[in-house]
RNA sequence: GGUCCCGUGGUCAAGCGGUUAAGACAUCGCCCUUUCACGGCGGUAACAUGGGUUCGAUUCCCGUCGGGAUCACCA
C-alpha cells in the first residue's frame, strides 16, 4: 500500500512535518548531568497528594542537577476537565512550594519559557503531525470500529472483553483494510481513530534500566494502542511522546500505575526514531482502608488524597514536605537532625534510593513530624499562621484570635521559645480544641468534662480547692507560687515533695503532683496543659476564682 | 483471569552472603523535674512460607501464599 497516500487522505489538511516540529524548538543548553523533568497534571480540579509527592522528586532532581522542573497541563480528555482546574493545580503546587521554573504558569498569566504552548489543548498541530508520520511510514492505520461512546460504555465493553479474554490484545480488523475499503470508509463519513501498528511480540523480552527500579526485563508490546481518537484529540501516549520529545525532557518521573503501559511507549519513541527519556516510577502513595487492605489513596474514598486536605486541615507546608520526604529517602530523617536548620532541598536527595515499596501515608508520624516542625516556631509565628488559617477555614475562632491577639500570644509562648519546647500542636485545627479553657471558657463544661483523677475524693478536691483560692496571689513569683501549693499539700493528708512519697506512698493521700493536678484540671478542666503558673496569670484572680466555685458547686451537685 | 511490581516489628524503614538484624513513629516502663511538658535511659516487638545454591542465607534462584498496579478512543 502507498502509506503516503493514505497519510494524505486520512490528514489532507496536514502539513507540518515531524521534522519542523522539531525544528520549531531550540535545543536546551544546560550544564552536564542537568535532568529536564516534569509535572503533568490532569485538570480535574484538585491535586492528588501524589502528584505533590510526584513533583516535589521533581523539583528535587532539578534542583540538584542545575536542571528544569517544567509543568504542563494534560487536558487532552474534554469530558474530564473541570472549570479554571488548571489553576487550581498550579496554585496548589505553589502553594507547597513546588512553583514550576518553565512552562504552565497560571490561565491569566503567559507561561514560561521556550517550548510552548504547555497546555495540550493547544499542541494539535503537533500531534497531528506525529501521526501523519506515522501512518506515512506504514506503522499506523485508520480504525473504524466504533469505539468512544460514553464513559459508562467504555467500562462496560471493557469488562466484556475481560471475561472473554485473558488479554485485550488491539489487533482488530482494520489492520488489513485495503486502501479502496479506507477510503470507501472516508468517503461514507465514518469516523476513525488512529491505531499504532505494533510489531512487538510478547515472547520476546528487552532489557529496561528504570531509575528507581532498576534493570528489567520487560516483554514487547503488541497492543495497537490508539494514537488518536476519532475526535483527532491525542490519548496520553501519544501527548506523551511528542510532547516530552519536542520539550527535551530527559527524566520522566511518574506513578508506577504508568508501568505496565512503558512498552508501548517505548514502542512509539522507536517507531518515531527518537531516543526515549530515562524513566523513574516512582511507588504508589497508599493506605490501609477499613477492610484492613492496602490500596492507592482514592480521591473518592479519602479525604487525605486531596492535597488541599491538608491546608484545611492546617498542616504547615513544611510538616508535609518533610514526611513526604520521609517516604521518598528514609534516610531523610538522621540528616534532619543532624542539620536541623537548612532547608530540606539541601538534603541530598538520590532517585535510586526511593524504595520500590508502596509506602502506606501515616498520619501518626506526619503528625510527630509537624509538632516538632511547630515547636521550633515562635510564639508571634503560630500566632500569623493559626490566624491566617482560621481566616480560611474557622471563622468564629479567627475572630475570637484577632481580638486577643496580646492575650493569643503570650497564651502560645508558654514553654515555647527555649531549649525544649512543648509539642503539643501538630495542626492549626488542633489548636481552638486544645486550649478551649483559654479561648471559650469554661461555662459549658460538665463535671464529666473534667479530668479529674479518679482516685481522688470530692471531700479532698474541694478542701484543696477551696484553700487555694484563699492564698492564690497574682503578684507572686514562680517559686512562691508553688510553694504556697506546696504548704496546701499537709494540710490534706498530702505529700509535699516526691521523694518522700515515693519512699512511702501509703502514708499519704497522694502527693504534691496530685495537688497541683487538682487546681490544673479545676480552672482548666485538663490533666495535660502547658505551664499552670503561665496559664493562671493569664486567667486573673477572678476567673480562677469563678472557676473553681463553679468546680465545686459542680461537686456539691453531683452528691 | 493474563501481565507486571512488591513482601524485614503495628507503621515508615536500614541492610546488598557471615550483623547481638540499625534508626524513626506508636506502645510500655524507669529516670529527671516543685506541677504539665520537654528531655534522658531502657523494654516488648520483625526477616510471609516451602524448596534449592552455598561451609553459611533476611540477602541469590524456583515454587507457594499474601498485597498492589494494570489490561479504555482516562490520565
Amino acid at each position: 500500500m502507498d502509506y503516503i497516500k493514505l497519510a494524505n487522505l486520512l490528514f489532507p489538511d496536514v502539513d507540518l512535518t515531524v521534522k519542523e516540529c522539531f525544528e520549531a524548538f531550540p535545543k536546551r543548553i544546560l550544564p552536564e548531568k542537568a535532568e529536564v523533568v516534569r509535572i503533568a497534571p490532569s485538570p480535574t480540579g484538585y491535586l492528588h497528594i501524589g502528584s505533590v509527592y510526584g513533583a516535589f522528586i521533581d523539583k528535587l532532581i532539578a534542583y540538584h542537577t542545575n536542571g528544569v522542573y517544567y509543568m504542563r497541563l494534560e487536558d487532552t480528555d474534554s469530558k474530564r476537565e473541570v472549570e479554571n482546574a488548571g489553576d487550581i493545580a498550579y496554585n496548589m503546587l505553589s502553594l507547597f512550594g513546588l512553583k514550576p521554573d518553565e512552562g504552565y504558569a497560571g490561565s491569566d498569566k503567559k507561561e514560561i519559557g521556550a517550548y510552548g504552548e504547555y497546555v495540550q489543548s493547544k499542541r494539535q498541530r503537533y500531534y497531528l503531525a506525529f501521526a501523519k508520520h506515522l501512518v506515512s511510514i506504514g506503522r499506523a492505520y485508520p480504525c473504524f470500529c466504533s469505539g468512544g461512546g460514553s464513559k459508562e460504555d467504555i467500562l462496560k465493553r471493557r469488562q466484556e472483553e475481560l471475561e472473554k479474554t485473558n488479554d485485550i490484545e488491539e489487533k482488530d480488523k482494520c489492520r488489513d483494510l485495503t486502501y479502496e475499503e479506507i477510503e470507501k470508509n472516508i468517503k461514507d463519513n465514518k469516523p476513525f481513530a488512529i491505531r499504532l501498528k505494533s510489531s512487538g511480540n510478547p515472547e520476546r523480552t528487552f532489557s529496561f534500566k528504570d531509575e528507581i527500579k532498576g534493570v528489567r526485563e520487560i516483554r514487547e508490546n503488541a497492543k495497537d494502542i490508539v494514537i488518536l481518537k476519532s475526535d483527532f484529540t491525542p490519548p496520553y501516549a501519544l501527548a506523551h511522546v511528542v510532547d516530552d520529545s519536542l520539550m527535551q525532557t530527559t527524566l520522566v518521573v511518574r506513578g508506577e500505575e504508568w508501568y505496565p503501559s512503558l512498552a508501548s511507549h517505548l514502542e512509539l519513541f522507536n517507531a518515531f526514531n527518537i531516543k526515549p527519556p530515562k524513566y523513574a516510577h516512582t511507588p504508589v502513595v497508599c493506605k490501609i482502608d477499613e477492610d484492613g487492605n492496602k490500596r492507592k489513596l482514592s480521591k473518592r474514598k479519602d479525604k487525605e488524597a486531596d492535597a488541599r486536605y491538608f491546608i484545611e486541615q492546617g498542616y504547615p507546608v513544611s510538616s508535609v514536605m518533610e514526611y513526604l520526604l520521609n517516604l521518598i529517602n528514609s534516610d531523610f530523617e538522621d540528616w534532619r537532625r543532624q542539620n536541623p536548620t537548612l532547608s530540606y532541598f539541601e538534603f541530598p536527595f538520590k532517585v535510586s534510593k526511593i524504595g520500590s515499596n508502596n509506602p502506606m501515608f501515616d498520619f501518626q508520624k506526619l503528625n510527630d513530624y509537624s509538632k516538632q516542625v511547630i515547636s521550633r516556631f515562635s510564639a508571634l509565628d503560630v500566632y500569623d499562621r493559626c490566624l491566617s488559617w482560621a481566616k480560611s477555614y474557622d471563622n468564629a475562632f479567627y475572630k475570637i484570635l484577632r481580638d486577643k491577639k496580646d492575650f493569643s500570644i503570650k497564651l502560645f509562648s508558654i514553654d515555647r521559645e527555649g531549649k525544649n519546647p512543648r509539642k503539643d500542636i501538630a495542626k492549626w485545627s488542633d489548636v481552638s480544641s486544645l486550649y478551649d479553657y483559654m479561648f471559650f471558657g469554661v461555662e459549658n463544661k460538665n463535671l464529666a468534662d473534667y479530668e479529674f483523677d479518679e482516685n481522688l475524693l470530692k471531700e479532698d478536691i474541694i478542701n484543696v480547692l477551696s484553700e487555694y483560692k484563699k492564698v492564690y496571689n497574682r503578684q507572686d513569683d514562680k517559686q512562691t507560687w508553688f510553694d504556697k501549693i506546696k504548704a496546701i499539700c499537709p494540710k490534706f493528708g498530702f505529700c509535699d515533695n516526691m521523694k518522700d512519697f515515693k519512699k512511702e506512698p501509703q502514708k499519704y493521700k497522694g502527693s504534691v503532683a496530685d495537688v497541683s493536678g487538682i487546681i490544673r484540671v479545676a480552672t482548666t478542666t485538663r490533666k495535660n496543659t502547658p505551664d499552670l503558673y503561665f496559664l493562671l496569670d493569664l486567667m486573673g484572680k477572678e476567673e480562677i476564682n469563678n472557676r473553681i466555685d463553679k468546680v465545686i458547686k459542680l461537686l456539691r451537685e453531683g452528691e
